[in-house]
DNA sequence: CGCAACTCAGTTGTGCACAACTGAATGTTG
DNA sequence: CAACATTCAGTTGTGCACAACTGAGTTGCG
């Protein structure tokens, strides 16, 4: 039965759990002088260079009023370079600098010290990330059945 | 194995499900007018009323740097009463207003649609919340071991 | 007792998230 | 072609999170 006591819901699990994983990730990246979501998107570029912004944001579920300051940062700190696109001067193409991409090498290790503070092996990350996956995709679509245009 | 493309996290995974869900609750949470941390420090107070601020932020393992805006923004909006403790003025006691306990009825309906929005069963809901939790547990006991005082 | 160590709530500053909006560029339609 | 709609990045304003700090209050110890 769904209550309202505070132990019994799946959501304070999930806002803890992320919680407390985005905060392992902060001791983890200090060295990196990056944040967790401008990793993830470093992460996003050092998978496919030169990325819109638009499609940096339908990757990461984030919108121009997170990235656009955060990618202002990145650029600042000298890991990307920002480019309109001459053929749709709307868009912003994003690419990595020298220095972003030799990041990467620091980066190298960080999945698996995560991994080890997991405790997790590799076929239970899988089963939990299915199950967070199928979360999301289910909360999502009934969102949008929801609230529609 | 541990890699850096985004789609093997588990942590984007988690990352996604809880801002998913929590933007789920933005919705529901709109006729209370509460945002999802306020709705947790409100189904507390619920649960068990007249707590130390030191208390709530054991509970939802938040700081008074979190706690204290929130707090006052609930005493503004009139669900919430702050008291200084006599015995120990260090301390504040919040306590629910009239108010604060008649939004109980209007959450009552919350965690079925929430529920249902998730489209997990009961068993689902509870295996999940456990390999969260013990995930948690996990990341905070490494992050402990590795960063002591 | 006296004072150093600690506890507690609160403030300040930074960086997300996200809604709402702006303004420029591009598409669409009559 | 002109009026309108849409797309895109960016800005503004609000509210978390969290680190670092402040200052008042309490405790512990010599």
């Amino acid at each position: 039965m769904a209550s309202l006591r505070l132990d019994d819901q799946l959501c304070f699990g999930l806002y803890a759990a992320s919680r407390a994983v985005t905060s392992l990730y902060r001791v983890v990246l200090e060295d990196l002088d990056l944040t967790y979501p401008q990793y993830l998107v470093m992460l996003a570029l050092w998978e496919r260079d030169h990325r819109l912004v638009k499609e940096l944001g339908t990757e990461l579920n984030l919108d121009s009023g997170t990235l656009s300051p955060l990618l202002k940062r990145l650029q600042t700190a000298g890991l990307v370079v920002r480019n309109r696109q001459a053929d749709d001067e709307r868009s912003v193409r994003v690419s990595l600098s020298d220095a972003g991409k030799a990041l990467r090498e620091k980066a190298e290790g960080i999945p698996d010290v995560i991994g080890t503070a997991m405790s997790l092996d590799d076929a239970g990350v899988a089963r939990l990330r299915a199950e967070l996956d199928r979360l999301t995709e289910s909360v999502n679509a009934y969102r949008e059945a929801t609230a529609p245009a």
